[in-house]
DNA sequence: ATCCGATGATCAGTCTTTCTTACCACAAGG
DNA sequence: CCTTGTGGTAAGAAAGACTGATCATCGGAT
């Protein structure tokens, strides 16, 4: 029963006011003015009232002033929902929710995100860190769209797109009898104390998952872990970019016999789509980290 | 550059996600299902963005939740307006200005005022009264729509449509010596204190013009006017309509030799047209006193 | 495993809407 | 009187929307 709007032919009407006749507004529509007399006669047949009077000039009605006001009401809303919307496709609005594992957090992130500010300054993004598998159960929850991981487990619901490798390594105080080493292979760990961390199950699998049976500590925590290798109470494997530079006596020595590598890379929501903005932040970072090999490869 | 959106489509998108599906959705909205496929695909394309994912199910994209609440926004915005234009159109909401000679107010529009809203419970309806020219004026500024007067000028700005004869005749107090009289000539006035009054104009032109001559006052109050007729300072000339009914010892003689009447009737614009509620209160006003013969015909 | 019912997508044809081109009637001003 | 402006009208072309039939895919039930 109620008469459906058409946008278009209130802003016909409204230009044909702003102008001050049917010509003047059609030359501004970039239309004829037939299609302009036309499409105010069908809104008038539609309202049930005619807007404007009928001898030859473009006058109001009392009706039409009426509707006047209330037709530019309703265009300004269309067009600033119109103008959002389309602000957020073309990126020059929106918001990125992501995670990261630690490492990246803080070794990739900071200069990742500065650039994609540069890039995008009217994005916004929060970013939250976590374990491997909490990055992958925020997104896999839709917390945030994506997540900067390395994989371990192949899952149908996200998908995995691999960025870098990232090699493991021995890490230990300046002073272990292993410092100097340019490189090791597992026997040399045999009879070392050896601290697990979150990362340690990258050994598993390899020729070096024994010594991981030996180990008298697990420690989660990369503060307490890395006060325990200062400490020089052990030594413990850890990617190397989850290797703490800023610790002075620390060392990394890569680890080469069994070559353990983890892979890291961007996990998204496999089915469903993600928003523009972290479509932008999405193909961002994947070019960034194609162009400029951040890691080993 | 911005797109221009239709309310139809968005229509369709919030149906597809109130009911869970493209197929309930096109029931609900009486269109085939390819319809309401092809209908947001349009404006998907018309956006750049998916709204919906792909695979299979009626699933909104990110992009599409973050739309959805605008979308219900807009359609809500939209059905506000036309609901309201609607109501204006239909006679259920609206105002009427209107103004009248100050006998008609005080007379006839108490009745119809109460007449019409009984009719029209949801119009509104200011009444000014004022002399017949002040009428005249805010109809032709435009200040009211409707006027109730007396026709004394033709004007083609304005149209007036007559609705009933006034008779004049002669007031005055019930101890006068003419008082008993059923009716008078002109002759019967010579020699009596005349009171001119605002109405006086109307025996310009007839063998009683003379009389006004000869008159001391010239009262355009009403309530001066009645207090002298009252006081028995004189006699006056009034239309019937203008004659104070409610004061007791006041009589109405009609003028019968020079027949002069009024003629009352309603002015409008000429050209330009009236709001929905005018045009209801004119037609109710035409319609009242053409059935019911208010005053002598 | 396969059938069946449901989903949404696709295509061709038709119908409606909307625009343009060209013309008309009218009024104001030189 | 003619020119130039106004807006309105008619016929045809282009664009868009809707339908009906058909298709591919997925899930649950047999």
């Amino acid at each position: 029963m109620l008469p459906e709007l058409k946008i278009q032919p209130l802003r016909y009407v409204l230009a044909i006011v702003d102008e001050g006749g049917f010509h003047a507004a059609a030359r501004q529509l970039h239309r004829t003015q037939p299609a302009v007399s036309m499409a105010v006669r069908e809104l008038e047949q539609r309202l049930g009232e005619p807007l404007f009077e009928k001898g030859g000039k473009a006058a109001l009605t009392p009706f039409g002033r009426y509707c006047l006001p209330r037709f530019r009401e309703l265009i300004t809303q269309h067009d600033r929902l119109s103008r959002e919307l389309w602000a957020q496709v073309q990126k020059q609005a929106g918001h990125v929710d992501m995670a990261a594992v630690p490492s990246v957090a803080s070794r990739l992130m900071p200069r990742l995100l500065s650039d994609f500010i540069l890039r995008y300054p009217d994005l916004r993004v929060s970013l939250q860190d976590g374990s491997a598998d909490f990055v992958r159960r925020l997104v896999a929850g839709g917390e945030v769209e994506l997540g900067f991981t390395s994989l371990w487990r192949e899952d149908d619901e996200l998908s995995f797109t691999p960025l870098m490798h990232d090699d493991v390594g021995v890490v230990c105080r300046d002073d272990h009898p292993l410092a100097e080493r340019a490189e090791l292979g597992w026997e040399a760990l045999q009879g070392q104390v050896l601290i697990r961390n979150g990362t340690s199950r990258l050994l598993e699998g390899t020729e070096a998952e024994p010594l991981l049976a030996e180990s008298a500590f697990d420690i989660s925590n990369m503060i307490s872990l890395t006060a325990m290798l200062v400490a020089g109470i052990g030594i413990t494997t850890l990617p190397r970019l989850a290797f703490p530079q800023e610790y002075a006596r620390l060392r990394f020595i890569p680890l080469v016999d069994p070559l353990v590598e983890r892979e890291l890379g961007l996990l998204r929501p496999g089915q469903r789509s993600l928003s523009p903005a972290a479509q932008a932040m999405e193909a961002f970072v994947i070019e960034s980290l194609r162009s400029e090999a951040f890691v080993t490869p």
